[in-house]
Order: C-alpha cells, then sequence, then structure tokens
DNA sequence: TGTGATGTTGAATG
DNA sequence: GCATTCAACATCAC
C-alpha cells in the first residue's frame, strides 16, 4: 500500500478522522510492531491524551501529541488505518486499536507486521538521527539537481534511497523511469542535465497527481504505466514489450523500445 | 508447494 | 567512505 501518495492519503483522513479528539481508550493486540514501548506503557501515553497534529517527510508520518511527543506511524509494507464504529467490524490484521471519545475507532491493521510504531520526544530529531532525505514533494530542483550529480547509482537506486529523496517506492520509481523514457537500470552519472530535469519534473507530477487523486490508481491517467506493470504486456502499443528484471534489489518493470539506457 | 510482495536495515563484499 | 547485494523481518495470495 504505502509510498508517499498513500501515506499521504492516510494521514489526510487521519486529520479529519482523528484530530483533536480525546482518545478514550487503547487495545494491543499483537505488540510486535510496537518497537520501542511496551504495551502498557503505549496504552497509557495515548489514553486521555489527543493527536493536534501530524507531520509526514517522505513515508514517515507522525502524529503530534497534546503531550508534546510524536507517534510515529511507519505503515511498512503493509500498513494501513481503518476507521469503524461497531468493534465486530475489526479488520483482521488489526494490531491494536484507537477509541475516541466519539466512540470511533481507529484499527491499525498490518497483516506483515512491517511496520514501526514508535513513541519519540521530538520527530524532528529522530529525523536527524536516521538521516532521512528532503520530501519528494518539496525537494528543490537545484536539490534534486545537485543530488542526482553527485553520485554514482542505479537510477532506480536513487530514486529509491530515502536518504537522498523520501517518498518514492517500488511503483512510482518505475513510474517515473518510464514517463521519463529512461531505462531503470541507467546509470545516473551517464545522464545528461537535461535528463535530470526531466526525471525532476516527472517525479513532481506524478506524485502530486496522485496526492490529488488520494492514491486511488483507478482515477490516475489512460497512458500511466501501473496499468500495464506486468510481464509480456503489449496492448497499448505492438512495438513495446514490457520486460522484467531486478534493479537494485527490486523487482522492476520497464518498456523495451521506449526507455533508453544510459 | 514455492515464490514474490507498494519497505527498511544491517552485514558482508568490492 | 561509497556503492552493491543479500538476507531478514511475518503473512498472505497466486
Amino acid at each position: 500500500m504505502p509510498e508517499l501518495p498513500e501515506v499521504n492519503t492516510v494521514m489526510k483522513i487521519f486529520r479529519e478522522q482523528a484530530l483533536e479528539k480525546r482518545i478514550k481508550q487503547v487495545d494491543v493486540f499483537d505488540d510486535y510492531i510496537l518497537k520501542n514501548r511496551a504495551s502498557e506503557e503505549f496504552i497509557e501515553l495515548l489514553t486521555d491524551n489527543q493527536f493536534m497534529d501530524t507531520y509526514r517527510q517522505g513515508k514517515y508520518f507522525f502524529g503530534i501529541l497534546k503531550s508534546n511527543q510524536s507517534v510515529l506511524f511507519h505503515l511498512g509494507m503493509t500498513g494501513d488505518m481503518v476507521y469503524y464504529a461497531e468493534p465486530e467490524d475489526r479488520p483482521k490484521h488489526e494490531r491494536f486499536n484507537i477509541t475516541f471519545n466519539d466512540n470511533l475507532i481507529l484499527g491499525y491493521n498490518d497483516p506483515r507486521k512491517f511496520s514501526n510504531i514508535l513513541v519519540l520526544d521530538s520527530h524532528k530529531k529522530y529525523l536527524e538521527d536516521i538521516q532521512l532525505g528532503p520530501d519528494a514533494l518539496s525537494i528543490s530542483k537545484a536539490k534534486f539537481l545537485d543530488s542526482i550529480q553527485s553520485k554514482k547509482a542505479f537510477l532506480k537506486g536513487f530514486l529509491l534511497n530515502q536518504k537522498l529523496i523520501a517518498g518514492i517506492g517500488n511503483l512510482y520509481a518505475d513510474e517515473i523511469c518510464f514517463q521519463s523514457k529512461i531505462h531503470p537500470s541507467s546509470r545516473i552519472e551517464n545522464l545528461s542535465k537535461k535528463h535530470c530535469e526531466v526525471l525532476y519534473q516527472n517525479m513532481k507530477k506524478i506524485l502530486k497527481l496522485a496526492v490529488r487523486k488520494n492514491a486511488y490508481y483507478q482515477v490516475y491517467p489512460e497512458d500511466w504505466f501501473w496499468k500495464w506493470r506486468k510481464e509480456g504486456a503489449s496492448e497499448r502499443n505492438e512495438a513495446w514489450t514490457v520486460k522484467k528484471m531486478t534493479v537494485a534489489g527490486r523487482t522492476t518493470f520497464w518498456v523495451e523500445g521506449y526507455q533508453e539506457m544510459y
């Protein structure tokens, strides 16, 4: 589920549903994803507390408490927030939930348990500690160019490196490469400044639109890549074949005869 | 039954 | 220090 647009959407709904409501009750069913607090401490911290604001950088989303601490909700591969009113509507892989004073329940669902839920005194300091790069939606062109022109890496690896740019995951990385007509295993040191500018523009365009559409893929433009991001597909153009390979450790799809290798 | 999955990290290697 | 690869984490779906 979660790359920048997905995380942003989760945060947006969290703001609508959870902000400034008093927390009445917290139940923990599986504390595996609570990485730096015991369940009892987590429950004690949140109960009678309130989320007053949020902050997001890349895929790292924080709820900021009235008590001034922050809770990091890193959704991992399959984390999601679900809202419901009846306890029997609990999602199957709910690891904990939060009941607000209006009886709305926020369920934290995560089948694979790759989430990281952390209680932090300062999310700013935490972000510095992990050296998270600038958010993909707010990074300046100058910073992007400086970054891409000073590294050696596969393009895909560069785009996925959260210390350089925060927020791009495997699907959007392929989308950016496709729309920029550049092969994902191109070496960034071989790209011209023009190529880098095209990548920057496409990164912004794609993520902005995805955020605007609340990461709802079904309403993305027809000519985006995700629809035929599967091996062998050629429905859009007979001259194209979608190929699959591993780049920078991740499964990668690209279109032969369309995306140039540099 | 085996394989891979929208993520991250740390170890090992060059 | 930098870049790359790979295993590990836990579970489900094809």
